[in-house]
DNA sequence: AAAATATAAAATATCGATTTTATTTGGCGC
DNA sequence: GCGCCAAATAAAATCGATATTTTATATTTT
């Protein structure tokens, strides 16, 4: 029994990063719940060290929280956290995008092309199961994100937003936002816009077009009807 | 012997982290530099668990590197690396003391007149060592900065602001950029200026300003005499 | 009875040793 | 002599156990 795993975590810490992080991001860890080492060691079937350290990792992606030697804990949501994680968002991605912008070769072009397409794709070619549907348009929606600042030339703002983002989905896991086809539609639309926009290098209006989207996100994350203020102390 | 410590670092992983951290920021330990646990563990007095933890820690600070399962070494430095480092400050400190100058309220008003103000007491009052005199200008330099953006109103903007300005201190650091008196006046004049902008609401103007500084500090840097191009392998 | 304190229980932080993985060394064939 | 493969060496990753700190419980004092 030496590895039937992925192949993709080589390292136990990284396997037991990766199953952690899923659990935190799917919520089924909620936000606030205590990690005992322990307990995610016998859950998860990992040894205690490997666990540590990936909590230690999960700290920095902002998923976990530490306290002191007081231990860990999924890091807790409310809407003062959000407005955070959504202020930080725009500014990194609207700089990026910038940057993007003015730099931007043939392959990023063709890169936002492509991730534009793949988007349109799933919203024509909707999977039937809602779970399968909503994974596979995070994946869409976060390689388009990705495309549109690949060409900033900053892998420091690149991997703040690969972040920020994860945060972000969360936050819409959590609370379980379901999006109607036609919704969907429209999403496919505002990306649209979003990737002309940069295509035709028009900065300024391109950043405002996604800092729109972003405060759009975010009014529609408080006002669903989640939960959002709470902290489970256990 | 318990712990006759600064008290500050209670952990042993805390006190490691510190300690290689300093030794990477003063240059002690190259960048490039292999970071074998045993070593360090020798070294610096601590057992390996510690050393590994802290370790993992200064990866997601960006002073040291993680390669695979073949170890850590200190964070590389290049050319473009500190173009990539600069270009990510810039966007992180425009976007959030734009939004600090549009939210800002009076303690943040007082924080930069402080901040200003001893800067220009270290200025007019500059200690005789070298050494002493560019560690108390980098904390004021660091401490001004933060207060510029203490009311962005985002934890994750001013932890990321932190964390860039940390880097570029070390690449300050290692290169061993040494201002005359007169240049650290005319450090006071920009930041003055800077300070002056971000008061009166200029935000346009005072981002500007602030953009314009990091470029002088990247010409500066590139400038310098010091090796920008060793990795350094071993 | 409430607050404060001492004791017991649990969880974390750390250690030392083992296992696994990478790197070097030495030998063999071409 | 040069490149390729195997054993030996070194390093990193992981484990199981111990020490330390934190949290919960019970007791005593006012």
């Amino acid at each position: 029994m030496k590895s039937n795993l992925p192949a993709s975590e080589k390292t136990r810490t990284e396997a037991a990063g990766a199953a952690i992080a899923s659990a935190i991001m799917s919520g089924v860890l909620l936000p606030g719940h205590k990690l005992r080492i322990r307990e995610l060691s016998e859950e998860f079937g990992f040894g205690p060290t490997p666990i540590r350290e990936a909590l230690a990792g999960l700290v920095s992606r902002g998923l976990v929280e530490a306290e002191g030697q007081k231990g860990f804990r999924v890091a807790p949501v409310s809407r003062e956290d959000l407005n955070d994680l959504m202020a930080a968002r725009t500014i990194v991605e609207t700089g990026a995008l910038r940057l993007a912008i003015a730099n931007g070769d043939a392959d990023w072009e063709a890169g936002i092309v492509s991730a534009l397409h793949r988007i349109k794709h799933f919203c024509e070619h909707r999977p039937a199961d809602t779970d399968t549907a909503t994974t596979l348009f995070e994946k869409v929606n976060s390689d388009f994100h990705d495309a549109l600042i690949a060409a900033c030339g900053s892998s420091r703002l690149i991997a703040m937003q690969r972040n920020l983002f994860e945060q972000t989905r969360r936050y819409r896991s959590i609370m379980s936002i379901k999006r109607s086809p036609r919704a969907k539609m429209g999403e496919y639309d505002a990306h649209k816009e979003l990737a002309d926009l940069a295509l035709a290098r028009k900065a300024d209006a391109a950043c405002e077009a996604l800092a729109q989207h972003n405060r759009i996100t975010l009014q529609l994350l408080f006002g669903a009807e989640g939960p959002l203020k709470l902290k489970k102390p256990e």
